[in-house]
DNA sequence: TATTATACTGTATGTATATTCAGTATAATA
DNA sequence: TATTATACTGAATATACATACAGTATAATA
């Protein structure tokens, strides 16, 4: 697949666009109209340059008969809406946690089951969370950001070791991370001490029973 | 979506392999190739009457401006080895469990998500399960059965009030629903006087957050 | 410097295509 | 019995559409 231009993108854009709404392709005219060309012979050119680059087909002589050249698998899934998700077990030590050694196994789960997006799944381990209704062996889907809020649930990483718990940040160089579960006390990190890293956050809860 | 007969469904048919093949709809004279018809008129009336029937939309003036209506969600959905479940929201007193206005609307899983198959989400309401971590709006998938054994938890009705609990029976006759929160107290079912069944059995959970 | 790719306008044309009209025939309703 | 739905052939036609040709202009290569 070689190079496409922003314009170029445009078009194969919009082709897409108009075979998702109507089902079936465009002529050159609505292209142009889409587009805002003022000749079809605009919207031919940028066809063929998008043929040449192996993009599209264009059925020679046949109206509308462009058909889109797809070796994208994922966006096939996701336009069953729908995903494999990893379920990432006892994180080994040092390693990174989506490495394939860490991988349990994969679970397919609509892309949108959670009103947040996620990115894998977690097993728990241990009662930290038991009072926020996280149990040992509960699946926690987790969304990888950095952004996270005072109150989050969030997946923290200090020195080599992976934890669930809520996030709090009193100061700039201190982190408190609170377990729901009064068995536990609360973890203090000092930034500048420490090596500590935001994983992600909590976005939804699977428990099989 | 009205009957089809077995000449408009062939045609159906060769529409979808026709799109499936080239990635855009045919012209009625293509549709006479593949069907060995020697008149487009033929394609014609077969179209207008699949249009008629709501199996297919035309375009009017576009040419290939055929489009497949698709309302067959579950032949799609159980391909992916996935369906729609209900949410069972507030059960309202004396209807059963997932009458349509019980239903606060429909999910995408996959059927083999849990260990467990299951038929139903219910959505929990109060704390009482609180210490097996079940909490407040979570979303519990129960499996329709009668054959709960002591120590599950399952999805009861006591006259006309539904409740989830940890189930025992002590005697042919009692049966003990015991909360998973020191706040509530067990319910003790004399079954000789109440009106009691076992709508189901806990076997997942999934929360969103 | 010449060439090639990109990014357009504008016009023209043959044909691909939808669509109507005129028939024929059979089976199922009303 | 008349009507309607199905299932076709065959011909005609307006238009929807692909596609070629003639330009203009800019930026990137060779």
């Amino acid at each position: 697949m070689k190079d496409i231009t922003p314009q170029q993108n445009k078009v194969l854009d919009c082709i897409k666009v108009y075979i998702k709404e109507t089902g079936f392709p465009p002529t050159r005219s609505d292209i142009c109209k889409e587009m805002g060309f003022k000749s079809p012979n605009s919207a031919e050119t940028h066809l063929r340059a998008l043929e040449k680059k192996g993009f599209i087909s264009i059925a020679s002589g046949a109206s509308r008969g462009i058909s889109i050249i797809n070796n994208d698998i994922k966006e096939e899934a996701s336009s069953y809406d729908s995903n494999e998700y990893p379920i990432v077990g006892l994180v080994a030590a040092g390693s990174p946690t989506l490495a394939s050694e860490n991988i349990e196994k994969q679970v397919n789960c609509p892309s949108n089951f959670f009103s947040t997006s996620f990115d894998y799944f977690l097993r728990v381990k241990g009662l930290s969370m038991k009072d926020a209704g996280i149990m040992e062996d509960d699946l926690i889907a987790v969304k990888k950001t950095h952004d996270v809020r005072n109150g989050d649930i969030v997946i923290a990483r200090i020195e080599d070791e992976v934890t669930v718990k809520y996030f709090r940040k009193p100061a700039d160089d201190t982190i408190i991370l609170e377990p729901a579960n009064d068995d536990f006390n609360d973890i203090e990190i000092n930034l500048r001490n420490e090596d500590f890293f935001i994983e992600g956050k909590y976005v939804g809860l699977i428990r099989e029973n």
